[in-house]
RNA sequence: GUGGCUAUAGCUCAGUAGGCAGAGCACCAGAUUGUGGAUCUGGGUGUCGCGGGUUCAAGUCCCGCUAGCCACCCCA
């Protein structure tokens, strides 16, 4: 007789159970704590969204074409579940009113995001971001606070080795004209480009930048640099955002390879990674400058920044880094019936409530075997309930760490666990 | 989506040329004469990921599937 398999968790999802709990909670208290000092407000927006919204923003990108969780809903709603958290914001930002507000607008946000992604170690397919925007403002002082509230997250969660890479990419202004410069260089050179590299060349010619095939590699030295072709405007943006880092005393490197594929991005883009780390794959956090994206869902042309901090890939470099996070026992005091007193352990425990955190063993085993179990949980303190005890009323009190213990009444506990 | 590696107890893993499934840790029970930690004793707790195939015999060989990991694709 076969048994039934057991239901196992969906791929590239995952639990996170208590013991890493601590862990996550300092991440994102952290990152609250942060937030709330440089002045942004929570925000919770859905996980589902209109499919339209996130294709809108996504063009056809290959992203949204296969990694979009996408799905109808019962009343033929076309939804997806969203797989990043601006495009939602910046249209909560619009739906909630906060347009009509001071601004900017400096929110930030916690939750999952999805992607149907291969998953990996710190790539799953539901993954948890942390989310920073200030959105209703061109000001390049928001691109350095946004920069400079990332790094300030990182460094308080422990994670002090960290590399900022920073780059501009324009705006439509300039973009275009550099984009040419661009197309004109690797024309020549397009029999030389793997086959992609080929595609995006008239297509999108800035991912040509950061391509990672070793057949592409040669070229890019001599690629002409946005940073040279920027307007008046966007230049200026720039000079002002890297003064304003050098005043904040972060440090950065100019990458001129960094880029993002999609129209609405303007001006900085920016990634953090650790310090060791070689690879694209292990960015902590990435953002950048948006003023095009409210448009591109249809709301008037808003300018906005933040950036995106993966949760995952952050409690993971904190646990490898063995940061240190205070674990406490599940319960300070643990009532041990010995015998059929469940009524009475119940009790007991509701009176210790009101000062400490306190459980109750119910289960039909020895008393050393509740001791045992008693130990291993680390309880602080545990109360001896015996039928005669009960009786009475009274319970014998032991503290776990001197192994001192006293007889006493029910209502003597409170001031005794105090 | 592509290529590769892996899958045995709760965990980390061993398992030799196919021949009755193992270790350490963890866990459970007991003793130390009704109360934990240390010590001692006892207990294997397993659909060998799932499904087929080859064979007298498959954890071991072959195929398919699933899942994890690594590198790509991608990262809106």
């Amino acid at each position: 007789m076969a048994r039934t398999e057991p239901i196992k968790a969906v791929r590239g999802v995952r639990d996170i159970l208590p013991a890493e709990m601590p862990l996550w909670r300092a991440a994102q208290q952290g990152a609250a704590e942060v937030g709330r000092r440089f002045g942004y407000e929570e925000i919770i927006t859905p996980i589902l969204e209109h499919a339209e919204l996130i294709e809108r923003v996504g063009e056809d990108t290959d992203a949204v074409a296969k990694e979009l969780y996408r799905f109808d809903d019962r009343g033929g709603r076309n939804l997806a579940l969203r797989p990043e958290a601006t495009a939602g914001v910046v249209r909560a930002y619009f739906e909630g009113g906060l347009n009509q507000g001071p601004q900017p607008s400096r929110l930030y946000l916690f939750g999952p995001m999805f992607r149907y992604d291969r998953p990996q170690k710190g790539r799953y397919r539901q993954f948890f971001q942390f989310n920073v925007e200030a959105i209703g403002s061109a000001a390049a002082g928001l691109d350095a606070e946004v920069i400079e509230l990332a790094s300030e997250w990182l460094h308080q969660v422990g994670l002090q080795d960290l590399r900022l890479e920073l780059n501009s990419i324009g705006d439509g202004k300039c973009r275009p004209a550099y984009l040419e410069r661009l197309k004109a260089y690797y024309r020549p050179l397009k029999s030389q480009l793997h086959g992609d590299c080929q595609l995006r060349l008239e297509r999108n010619p800035l991912r040509l930048l950061d391509c990672k095939v070793p057949q592409c590699q040669p070229f890019k030295a001599d690629a002409p640099r946005i940073t040279d072709h920027l307007c008046d405007e966007c230049a200026a943006h720039w000079a002002v955002v890297r003064r304003l880092l050098e005043g904040a005393g972060i440090e950065y490197q100019h990458n001129p390879y960094l880029v993002r594929g999609l129209d609405y991005y303007t001006r900085t883009v920016f990634e953090f990674y650790p310090g060791g780390a070689k690879g694209q794959q292990d960015a902590l956090a990435s953002g950048g400058r948006y003023d095009g994206l409210a448009e591109a869902e249809g709301w008037p042309s808003t300018p906005g920044v933040g950036f995106a901090g993966g949760l995952d890939r952050v409690t993971e470099l904190m646990a490898a880094k063995g940061e240190e996070v205070a674990i406490s026992p599940p319960a300070d005091v643990l009532v041990l019936p010995d015998g059929d007193l469940a009524v009475e352990a119940a009790e007991v425990a509701r009176i210790c409530r009101a000062v400490r955190s306190t459980a109750v063993d119910y289960e039909p085993k020895s008393l050393t075997a509740k001791m045992r179990s008693a130990n291993k949980l680390g309880a602080k303190f545990v109360v001896l309930l015996t039928p005669e005890d009960a009786a009475r009323r009274t319970a014998r009190l032991r503290d776990m760490s001197s192994g001192e213990q006293t007889d006493l009444a029910w209502v003597e506990l409170p001031t005794r666990l105090a």
